[in-house]
DNA sequence: ATGCCTTTGTGAACGCGTGCACAAAGATGC
DNA sequence: GCATCTTTGTGCACGCGTTCACAAAGGCAT
C-alpha cells in the first residue's frame, strides 16, 4: 500500500507534459475562454499571460509541451488553443462524477455552475444519512451510501468527490476506490490512503488559513524592525534531555476537536 | 502593480523557513494532535510522516528548519511539537476572519468547523444581497457589503475569505485590500490582481477537477498499448499558417457560460 | 560504566521548475 | 521582392525541493 502520497511521484510521464504545466492549463483554459466569448481572434503570450497571472516565457514553454500552436509575430489562435488545451486535459469528454457527503460543502458543491461547464456532471449525490435519501439537492435526488458501488459501477464514474467528515472519509475513500474510482478530490481534512494508480487531490480550507496565518504573523513581527530571536516564553515542554520520561500533565489547549469534519453529514 | 502572484516569488525569508515546509506543517500539526489526544508522548519520524503522509526525511528536514527539538533514539516529544509548530505558524493567536460572500459555499465555509478550533474566529458574514442582511448563517448574522469597511477596522481582520461569483471577486478583494486587509483565501475562479504585500492564496474546484481529469484520460489512454500520437481528428481551427486571417466562424462547443461562479450570493 | 541499538540531523547529489535572453520564423509595409 | 518589426520557441543557467545515506547523539540494558 502506497501512504497516501498525492499527485505523481516518480511515475511515468506520458508524453512528458510536467505536473506544473497540466496545473496551469485549467487557468489558460478560463483566461482563453473568456477571450473567446469576447470573440478576440489571437493573443500574444504576453497577454494572455497577463491575464493567466504567469510569466510570459513560462507560458510559452506550457504551450510549447502540447506542440507549435502559435504564430510567430502574430500570436496564438484562441478557439484553435481552447480545442487543444481542452483535448489535452480531456475536457472534451463527459466525466461523470459522484459527489460523497451532502452536507453543507456538499450540497454548495452540488450547486456549483462549474461542474455543468467543461465536461463534468454530477452523476449523483452520495450520503449516508437515510433522512436525506430521496431529497433532491440541486435538482438531483441524494442516494443512500448503500447504493455506491452499484452508482459508481453503472454510470461508469471514474471520479469521486468527497464532502464527508474527516472520520468518514478513509473509509468511503475505500469504497470509492474498490467500486472503480481511480480519482478522488478530497475535502475532509486528513490524509487519504490510497493504492498505486489512484490520483488524490486534496482542498483544505484548515492549512490554507494556516499557511496564510503563517506570512501574516511574519508580515506583522517585521515590521517592528528587522528580526530578532522572538523566543517569548516556552510555556511548557522539555526541550530535549529530561523528555522520554513522560512529561505528560495536561494537554495545552489546543481546541480537543482536532480539525473538524469539513461539514455536517446530516 | 504585481501581477497576481500567488505566494512569495523571491521576497525576504524571515528567518529561513522554505514555503513547501510551511505548507507541510499544517499537516504535521493535524497528525500530532491526533497523537496528543491518544495520550501519545512521543513519535519517532517514521511514524509521523506516515501519519502526514510525507517521506521520513522529509519530514526531519522540515523540523530542522524549527530547531533540534527531537531526541536521538528516541522520537519528538509530540506535546512540545504541537506547541511549537502551532507558534511558528501563529497559530496562538487570535485571528479575526470575515467571509464576503455568503450563498451555498459562503455558507458552508461558516459552518465550517475548523474556524473556531485553530485560533480562527469569524468575526463577520459580508454579502451584497440586502435580503441576506441580518438573516443569521452559522449563528452569525450577515452584514451588508456597504459596512465591510468599518467591519474590517473595527475589528482588525487581516485575514479575508471571497466566496463571491467571480465576477465580483477583484471588485470585493480591492477593497478588502484598501480596507486593510493582507491575507486572502479565494474562492472564486478568478485571478487576483493584487498589490505587494498582500498574500493570495487559491482554492478552485475546477481547477483542480480538470487536473484529475488529465490524469484519468492518461491512464484509459495508456491502458490499451504502450504509446501513440491519438490525433483522433482536429475538427476544426487553422494549424498555423492560414491562421490571423481570423478564422472566426462558430464557437466550438465548449460551454458558453464560461466557468460559472462558484455559489450564488442570493 | 560501557557498549549496543535506535533515531535524529544534515551533507551532498539530483531533478524539476522558473526565468532570461536570443535566434529563428513569419507577417507586414514599402 | 526585400527589409523591418513583432512574437514565438527554446537553450541555458540558476535556485528550490526532495531524497539518500550516514555520522553523531543519546537512551537503555547489562
Amino acid at each position: 500500500m502506497a501512504t497516501g502520497r498525492n499527485h505523481r511521484p516518480a511515475t511515468s510521464r506520458s508524453r512528458g507534459i510536467p505536473e506544473a504545466t497540466v496545473a496551469r492549463l485549467p487557468l489558460y483554459l478560463r483566461a482563453l475562454t473568456a477571450l473567446s466569448e469576447r470573440s478576440v481572434p489571437t493573443v500574444s503570450s504576453e497577454e494572455l499571460a497577463a491575464a493567466a497571472g504567469v510569466n510570459s516565457a513560462k507560458l510559452r514553454k506550457d504551450f510549447s509541451y502540447l506542440g507549435s500552436y502559435g504564430t510567430r509575430g502574430v500570436g496564438y489562435d484562441v478557439e484553435y488553443l481552447v480545442y487543444q488545451i481542452s483535448r489535452e486535459l480531456g475536457l472534451t469528454q463527459d466525466w461523470p462524477v459522484v459527489i460523497v457527503g451532502i452536507g453543507n460543502l456538499g450540497a454548495a458543491l452540488a450547486n456549483y455552475g462549474g461542474f455543468a461547464s467543461r465536461g463534468f456532471r454530477v452523476a449523483a449525490l452520495i450520503d449516508a444519512d437515510p433522512g436525506l435519501a430521496g431529497r433532491p439537492v440541486a435538482g438531483i435526488s441524494v442516494q443512500h451510501t448503500d447504493e455506491l458501488e452499484k452508482i459508481i459501477s453503472d454510470n461508469g464514474v471514474s471520479i469521486g468527490v468527497i464532502a464527508t467528515p474527516a472520520g468518514a472519509a478513509q473509509q468511503v475513500c475505500d469504497r470509492l476506490v474498490a467500486a472503480g474510482i481511480t480519482s478522488i478530490l478530497n475535502f475532509a481534512p486528513t490524509v487519504l490512503t490510497v493504492p498505486d494508480g489512484v490520483d488524490v487531490r486534496k482542498v483544505d480550507l484548515s492549512i490554507e488559513l494556516q499557511i496564510l496565518a503563517f506570512h501574516e504573523q511574519r508580515k506583522a513581527g517585521e515590521e517592528p524592525h528587522g528580526e530578532h530571536d522572538e523566543d517569548t516564553a516556552p510555556p511548557a515542554a522539555p526541550p530535549a534531555a529530561a523528555v522520554a520520561k513522560r512529561p505528560r500533565s495536561k494537554r495545552p489547549e489546543s481546541g480537543p476537536d482536532g480539525d473538524v469534519p469539513a461539514v455536517m453529514p446530516a
